[in-house]
Formats: structure tokens, C-alpha cells, sequence
RNA sequence: CGGGGCGUGGCGCAGUCCGGUAGCGCACCUGCUUUGGGAGCAGGGGGUCGCCGGUUCAAAUCCGGCCGCCCCGACCA
């Protein structure tokens, strides 16, 4: 007895967040404000999370460099938006060597004010382009609010930045890697997004246009999980990256840039998120199977051990990241708190009970209807059974984070009002007219604190096209995604 | 920056109003018994009470100043 959990998500989803976030040991507050650390446990996702979408970079042609941590003051002032955007969330180093520096250093916010000078310099010729790089590296923005992993003064990301010679295949690259982000949270992060373009009022600080996913939270605010920019010949023009093209001429390179942080995990957490701890999509889990074993005596604990360390054995070899738990300080059963409070999809408990039987019991971290969160299963062919029940799970938390977006998205507003209550009793995914006019998209952020997400694609817009804008009812001009946002 | 809250062993807190030996739970260490859903008992270690100054015989407690953190809003991946 003892340890109380999680305070409930419905009591305060807040509250539960920055829980968890301390009890599956993913971060820990830092001694500078803001700034987390970043545990084992929290980080080995994060390197998951790396090493998946650095091999859908590559695979789409991407290599990966990297650029300085600073960059002089008047690099940032190059473009006009984007000094605007970021200097007054920039961190500024005035001194260095115990003396005051001639121009101070600014600590990238994002490293396209460091990238295209160098750029400048690399590209010469329609033959040097496209240039496609990506780097991970951390940057910082000096953010008034911070939240683990959602927001954090210093934060991990990956941000690519690519050239190209044509606007068409600038733009063709901008909606490529949104692409790679819809699949990577669909397939390893079970995380079901509307992707879409942002409005003007939205937009990257010097984007000609951002694209972004936004996935929905289980207390129904959105999340942005990821963007992609085309830049147009806005950085180009400010850093002058000419090319000369096949007849000649000279022009402007077409850029864009895109990334995503360790939001994601926070992402996770929220989409996932039980209020027994986290639950972790396979592909994505430190362990997708801890085994714990059981025993009284000495001599069934060398028996038990016996078995569940050839368990782990096998299942090694089947691909799958698997812990045995053997520690002799917990019992079992502050092992399985542990282990459910961390995520880990399956667990296999194996007993004396179970050795006689020839078999082991196996408990699912997510139970879904008509599921048992137990079974006994024969020892013969579980570890070769793992890699498909890993496989189902995987797909079914897609499937259930689906289910819950377009459970907690509305079609339908007849009117302003109708926006205002339902956001404000169940809030989640509305989608309404908007008649493109800023003044109701401001309306929105400051009335109902709902704004809009995205100008979603083709394929989750509505199949009756709403005619009317939900705040100003004049004739809309587009379909778009209303939101409350983290 | 505005509003609210809090700084006391690793974590969570009580004690502060009304000054007088620094305490509780968890965690930690040792031993024995336990182990199929957060073990029990016994013993033990660890804190200049955020910092600076003041009042007092005496300050975690009263007074002044400073610093930091968390939560709620405006900015944002």
C-alpha cells in the first residue's frame, strides 16, 4: 500500500500531465527556469522517435549536417519577419572570455538566419541544387510559459532546410516532408492528424506558407506536432543565395524548412495517456515487453529464472526490446505498477505456476473492447507470437486515436453561439466557415480562445462544404479547422 | 509583464498566526521474515529551514530587501 496514483485526467488534465511526466521519469525541472532535463527513460523515446524519422529523411534524399549554436545579432535582423518573429525570444550573449563582446551572439531560436549564408557561399549553379540537409541539434526560445516536452526555453528538434530552383519544386518539397511527418505520427507515434496550411496570421515568421499536423489531446485542445515552410525567395532575397540557372540568368534559390521537437512526446503522453501512466505505441517504447518474474523459494527462483531468461532470449532475437525485470528489492507487484506507469505495452508474468503449466500469462498495457487484459499462453511459440501482437497493438492505438479525433470533431455549426457552447463543453476539432477575414479569426482567439488550426487538406474536409463563416455568417470563402491550442 | 501560490533532509508536506531542543509520510541504509497487484517488523543515516540584513537573551517563526520556482493569462514548436 502506500503510493497514491496519477490525479485523475478528469479532475485536472494539467495536473495528470505534469505527473506523469515526473513519475515515468521522462524530465525533470532544471535549476534554470524553463529549461527540463531530459531523463533516460524520456530520452530513449526521443532516440526512438531520431532514429525513425532520420531514416524516412534519408530515404527521401536528406543528409544531415551541422550548423553553429550562434549566430551574430545582425544575421537575425536580415529578414524582416523573421527578426520580428524571434528577437524578442532570443537569448543574447554579451560577454564571453570575461569580456564584452564587439557584436553580441544570439543562441539560435532556429538556424535558418546561420544556414543561408553558408548556403550562399555552397550554391553557385542549377547543377548545385536541390540542396537538401537536416540537423538535430537544440535551440532556444525565451518562452514566458513553459510546460515539459509541450514548451521548454531549450529545446531538442530536428529542422531541415533545403534549396531548390523552382518555386513548384520548393513547394513540391515543402508538402513532400509534411507527407513524411503525417506518416511518421500514423504509423510509429499512432497519432491521428489533420494536416492542412496555416492562415497568414499564423504563419512561420518569412514563410510564403506553412504547412502543419495537428493532432488532437485527450482533453480536446489541439496540438501543432509538426510544420513544414515553404520560404519561398524571402531568405534567399535577405542572404542573397543566387544561383545562375541553365540559360544563364540569375536567381533567386526557392527554400523551405521544416521540423519537429521533443513536443512529440508530449504529444504522446496526451494522446495516449491513462490515468494508470503513460502507454507507449510499440514502435516507439524503451521496452516493448518487460518480463517479470515470480518465485518464493531459492529453488523456484533459479527454475523461474531459467525460463524467463530464455524468454528474454528469444524475444532479443525476434527484434524485440525486451527487459527482464529480475530485481530481488521490488515485488512483483510494485513491478507492475512500475511498468504500467512507464508505458510498456506488454508484460509477460511467469511464476512456478506457470512453469508447471508450460505456460506464461501475458498482460496488454492497453485493453481495448472485447479484450482481456490477461491471458495464459503456452511457453511454445509466445515469443514468436510477440512481434504480430506488437504489430496489432501498434495499429489499434492509430485506430483508437482516429476514433477519438473524429469523435470529438463537429461538421455542423449553425451559428457563432453554437461554436461558443459546444467549444466550451466539449471542446475539440470544429469545423466551420470562415469567410478569410482576420478580424474574425481574431475574434475567435480572444472571444472563445479558439483559433484556427489549419486550412485543412482535401481529404478531411467536410462533405457538406460549409457555406456561411461561423463568426461574421457572410459568405465563407474556405473550409477551416477552429480549435482551442496548446 | 499582470494575477495567484510556494521555497523546511532526495521527493511530498506540517510547524510560521502566538519566537524557546526541527518534525511527519515516502524514499534511502542494516537485519530478519516476505514475494501471483504498490510487503511487514526492528534498528539506523541524512536538513546552517531560498539568500542578505534587522529586531531579540533567543528567529524556520517577527520586520525589510533580494532571489528562485510552480500555476493561471498575453507570446509560441
Amino acid at each position: 500500500m502506500a503510493k497514491q496514483g496519477l490525479t485523475p485526467q478528469g479532475e485536472d488534465f494539467s495536473a495528470w500531465y505534469n505527473e506523469i511526466v515526473q513519475a515515468a521519469e521522462l524530465a525533470s525541472h532544471s535549476q534554470v527556469r524553463g529549461c527540463m532535463v531530459v531523463r533516460p527513460y524520456g530520452y530513449r523515446i526521443w532516440e526512438l522517435i531520431q532514429a525513425g524519422l532520420d531514416r524516412m529523411f534519408k530515404d527521401t534524399g536528406h543528409e544531415n549536417a551541422y550548423f553553429p549554436l550562434f549566430l551574430p545579432k545582425s544575421a537575425l535582423d536580415r529578414e524582416a519577419d523573421h527578426v520580428e518573429g524571434f528577437a524578442p525570444e532570443t537569448a543574447v550573449v554579451t560577454h564571453a572570455g570575461g569580456r564584452e563582446l564587439e557584436e553580441p551572439l544570439v543562441v539560435r531560436p532556429t538556424s535558418e538566419a546561420i544556414i543561408w549564408p553558408i548556403l550562399a557561399d555552397w550554391i553557385q549553379s542549377y547543377r548545385d541544387l536541390p540542396v537538401l540537409l537536416n540537423q538535430w541539434a537544440n535551440v532556444v526560445r525565451w518562452e514566458l510559459r513553459t510546460r515539459p516536452f509541450l514548451r521548454t526555453t531549450e529545446f531538442l528538434w530536428q529542422e531541415g532546410h533545403t534549396a531548390h530552383a523552382t518555386d513548384e519544386e520548393a513547394e513540391e518539397e515543402a508538402r513532400r516532408m509534411l507527407g513524411v511527418y503525417r506518416t511518421f505520427m500514423d504509423e510509429h507515434m499512432g497519432l491521428a492528424v489533420v494536416t492542412g496550411e496555416k492562415t497568414p496570421d499564423e504563419r512561420f515568421a518569412g514563410a510564403k506558407r506553412t504547412y502543419a499536423t495537428e493532432a488532437l489531446m485527450k482533453d480536446g485542445k489541439a496540438l501543432q506536432a509538426g510544420t513544414s515552410h515553404h520560404l519561398g525567395q524571402n531568405f534567399a532575397r535577405a542572404f542573397d543565395v543566387q544561383f545562375q540557372t541553365e540559360h544563364g540568368e540569375h536567381d533567386y534559390v526557392w527554400s523551405t524548412s521544416w521540423g519537429v521537437s521533443t513536443r512529440l512526446i508530449g504529444a504522446l503522453i496526451m494522446t495516449h495517456g491513462d490515468d494508470q501512466g503513460l502507454v507507449l505505441p510499440p514502435r516507439l517504447a524503451p521496452f516493448q515487453v518487460v518480463i517479470v518474474p515470480i518465485w518464493k523459494s531459492d529453488e523456484e527462483r533459479a527454475r523461474v529464472m531459467d525460463t524467463a531468461c530464455r524468454l528474454e532470449l528469444e524475444l532479443g532475437e525476434m527484434g524485440v526490446r525486451v527487459k527482464l525485470d529480475g530485481r530481488e528489492t521490488h515485488n512483483p507487484g510494485a513491478k507492475f505498477y512500475e511498468w504500467e506507469r512507464k508505458g510498456v505495452p506488454l508484460r509477460i508474468e511467469i511464476g512456478p505456476r506457470d512453469i508447471e503449466a508450460g505456460q506464461a500469462v501475458l498482460v496488454r498495457r492497453l485493453v481495448l473492447e472485447g479484450q482481456d487484459r490477461k491471458a495464459a499462453t503456452g511457453l511454445d511459440g509466445l515469443s514468436e507470437s510477440v512481434p504480430a501482437l506488437l504489430d496489432e497493438i501498434q495499429s489499434s492505438m492509430l485506430e483508437a486515436s482516429r476514433a477519438r479525433r473524429e469523435a470529438s470533431s463537429r461538421r455542423d455549426f449553425g451559428s457563432y453561439e453554437d461554436l461558443r457552447s459546444w467549444i466550451e463543453e466539449s471542446p475539440g476539432f470544429a469545423f466551420a466557415g470562415w469567410c478569410g477575414g482576420v478580424e474574425c479569426a481574431r475574434r475567435g482567439k480572444e472571444d472563445l480562445k479558439v483559433t484556427i488550426r489549419v486550412i485543412p487538406d482535401e481529404e478531411f474536409r467536410s462533405d457538406d462544404v460549409p457555406t456561411r463563416c461561423v463568426v461574421c455568417d457572410q459568405p465563407s470563402t474556405t473550409e477551416a479547422l477552429w480549435a482551442r491550442a496548446y
